[in-house]
DNA sequence: GGCCGTTAATAATGCGCATTATCTGATTGA
DNA sequence: TCAATCAGATAATGCGCATTATTAACGGCC
C-alpha cells in the first residue's frame, strides 16, 4: 500500500530518466526540439508498467491537459421525482459510450437553480473546466450563456438540434421533420387527406421541425395544413370533429390518452373513425397503454454519438466538420392507432 | 478566448492583499499564528463579491483542499441498457441531495471491466482522488479493494448494509430482516402456520438479512423455516405443494410473476389457496401487472442520506460514530397477493 | 581548432490553490 | 534600555503534471 500516490516522479526514478521524459513518453508527444530514444522510452515504459502508475486527472487538468472527464448539463434535474424519466434513455447511452471510450462522467448538480432551471452563471463557469468538455441537455438554454460558451471556446456538445447560431453550435439531434414528413406519407398511403397536426405550437425546436415536416409533406401532396392548439382534450376532440379531420398528428407531449378518450366520449372511434400518429413516444407509459402508431427517437444513440463527438472535439486534431452536426433517423412504429381513412 | 479565469490573486491584487490572505479569508481558517484583522477581511469578501471570483475546484484538490464533488462508483453499469433500472431510484436521491448540497456527481464510468463487473483496480485508484469522497454501489465488491480504500483512509459511503468487517464500512441500507419480520407477522395475523421462503440462498447481504428476518420471526412463534431453492418456477410450485405451505415469501429476483403463473397451471390460486408476499419490489415492471403484497425499499431515501453521510464524512469535523452505519425502514405494501389462510 | 548541426535529454516554469515558515513594526515587561 | 511578545500579515513551498527553454555530448567540415 503505496502511501504515496505513485507518480511520474517516481517512475522516472525508477527508469534512470527525469520526470519530464516520463511526461513526453506517455504523451507520445515530442515537441520542439524534444526527442527521446526508442531505447530510453522502452525503459520508462517498463517502469510504468511495473509500478503500475496512472495519471492523476487533477494535475493533468491543473495542468492544462486533458484528464478524460467529460461532463453532462442538464437545464432540469437530471432524474426527476415522480417517474417523467426524459434523460434517463440518453444517459444509458452517454454512459456506454463513456465505458466504451474509457471517460468519466461529471453531472453538474451543483449549479445554481432560478425560475426553476439550472444555470450556468459564474460559479458555474468555473465549474466546468473540472471536465474536458461538457454535454448540454435540454430545452431551456440562454442566449448569454451561450454566447459566453462559445466564446471561451470551451468544447460543448447539445443534445438536440439547434437549429439557431449559424451552425455554430455542435450537435447531435433526432431528424423530426423527416419523420413527421414519414408519418404524412404513411396517413396519405391509406387515402387520408384532410390531416391536422394537434399540439402546442411552441418555439422549442423539435416542435418547429415536426411542424415544417408536416408544412412541407402536406404542400408536395396540395393538402392543406389544419392546427389544433387547443389545450382542452375535448376541446381537441370538437376541433378534429369541427374540421372534419380523418387522420391527426399529436405531439406526445399532449396527453394522446386523453385525446382518445374524448375522442371516445363523442362516439369517435381511432383508428375506425380518426386515425392518431403520434411524433414521438408517449411521455408516461401507462400498464395496458395503447400501442400508438408513431415513431421512436433514438435518445441512447443520441447520448452516445453526444458523448462520442465531444470526445473528437476535445482530442486535439478534432473532427471534421461535417459531423459537428449530426441528425439521427427516428425509427417508425407500426402501431395499432392508424388505419386506412373512412369512405 | 478563455479570458483568463478569475484568480485568487486577482482578488488579491483589488485587494491591496497577497494571495495567501485571500486563500485564508475564503477558507475562514486561521492556521497556527496567522491573524487577518476584520477589516482586511471584509475588502477581501468585497474584492470577492466585485470580481465575482470562485474557485478553480481542480487546484483546490490538487493542493489538497475540497472540491465539492463526490464520486459514485458502481459495480455494474449505472444505467443499464433493456430497461432493468436497478441504480436509477437511489441517483435521484443521489441528485437530489446533490443539488441541495452545491455538490458535483463524478460517475466512474472509466472503471475497468473484469468478469463483467467493473474492478477497483489501479487507474481506478488514481480516478477516485479526483472527487472528495465516494459511494459505493452494488454487491459485487471485492475484499481487496475494501482493504485498500480503508487504508488510504478515503472517505467512502456504501449504499445497502455490509455487515462484514465489524462496522468499519460506512453505509445506509435499507432495514430488510426487519422488514421480513414484519411479513411474517403479517402472514400470521392471516393465520397462516406453514411459510416457506422462495429464492436464491445467496451471500449477498440482503437475502442474509431476509432469511435472518425469517428465521427469528418464525422461532419467535415456534414455526418450522422450510426453504424453497429450486431456480425453475414449476418445481418451485411443485415443492410449495409439497411443503403443504399456505403462504409464501418470494424474493423478488425469483420472478414472481412466473411462480404464479406455476401455481396456477396446477390449480392453485393466489391468494385464495397461497399468500405471496414479496420481499421488495418485482425488478420488472410490466403492465398490468399484479398488484404485489410486499414492501417497498426506500431507495431515494437511501441515496440521499448516503450522499448526506458522505459529505459529513468529508468535512473536517465528520458525523457522529452513531450516524457511520444507517438502517432505514422499508414501507408495508399492502397489495393483492395475501389473503387470510384456507381452512 | 573553432564552428555548426544533430541527437538526447534535463532543468525550469507555471497551472491555482492550501499551507507553513517567515517577516515587520508596535507594544509591552523587567 | 533591550529583549520578549503579539498582531497582522506576506513569502515561499508544493501538489503532479505539461510544456518551454536550455544543456551536453558527439561528429563532421573547412
Amino acid at each position: 500500500m503505496p502511501r504515496h500516490r505513485i507518480t511520474q516522479a517516481d517512475v522516472a526514478a525508477m527508469a534512470g530518466v527525469s520526470q519530464a521524459t516520463v511526461s513526453f513518453v506517455l504523451n507520445d508527444s515530442t515537441p520542439a526540439g524534444v526527442r527521446i530514444s526508442e531505447e530510453t522510452r522502452l525503459r520508462v515504459l517498463d517502469a510504468i508498467r511495473i509500478t503500475g502508475y496512472s495519471a492523476n486527472p487533477v494535475a493533468q487538468r491543473l495542468a492544462g491537459g486533458r484528464n478524460q472527464i467529460l461532463g453532462v448539463f442538464t437545464y432540469e434535474a437530471t432524474f426527476p421525482r415522480g417517474g417523467r424519466d426524459f434523460y434517463g434513455p440518453f444517459l444509458v447511452g452517454i454512459e456506454h459510450a463513456a465505458e466504451t471510450l474509457g471517460i468519466d462522467i461529471l453531472l453538474f448538480t451543483s449549479a445554481r437553480v432560478e425560475d426553476g432551471r439550472r444555470r450556468l452563471t459564474r460559479d458555474g463557469w468555473q465549474r466546468l473546466g473540472i471536465a474536458d468538455g461538457c454535454l448540454l441537455l435540454g430545452q431551456h438554454e440562454d442566449r448569454g450563456e451561450l454566447q459566453h460558451l462559445l466564446d471561451t471556446n470551451y468544447p460543448f456538445v447539445f443534445i438536440g438540434r439547434r437549429g439557431s447560431d449559424g451552425g455554430r453550435l455542435p450537435y447531435v439531434g433526432a431528424d423530426y421533420a423527416a419523420a413527421t414528413t414519414r408519418a404524412v406519407a404513411r396517413l396519405c398511403e391509406g387515402g387520408h387527406e384532410r390531416i391536422g397536426y394537434v399540439g402546442p405550437r411552441g418555439t422549442d425546436q423539435p416542435t418547429l421541425d415536426r411542424v415544417d415536416g408536416y408544412r412541407a409533406a402536406l404542400k408536395a401532396r396540395g393538402l392543406v395544413p389544419r392546427f389544433v392548439e387547443a389545450e382542452d382534450p375535448d376541446q381537441c376532440a370538437a376541433e378534429i370533429l369541427d374540421l372534419r379531420l380523418s387522420a391527426v398528428l399529436v405531439a406526445p407531449e399532449h396527453d394522446p390518452d386523453a385525446l382518445v378518450a374524448a375522442l371516445g366520449d363523442r362516439g369517435v372511434g381511432v383508428p375506425d373513425d380518426v386515425s392518431v400518429l403520434l411524433l414521438g413516444q408517449p411521455h408516461h407509459r401507462r400498464p395496458g397503454a395503447t400501442k400508438w402508431s408513431g415513431f421512436t427517437i433514438p435518445r441512447e444513440e443520441m447520448g452516445a454519438r453526444a458523448l462520442l463527438l465531444l470526445s473528437r472535439l476535445v482530442a486535439s486534431d478534432g473532427p471534421a466538420p461535417s459531423e459537428l452536426h449530426q441528425l439521427l433517423d427516428c425509427t417508425d412504429v407500426e402501431g395499432a392507432t392508424v388505419g386506412p381513412a373512412s369512405t
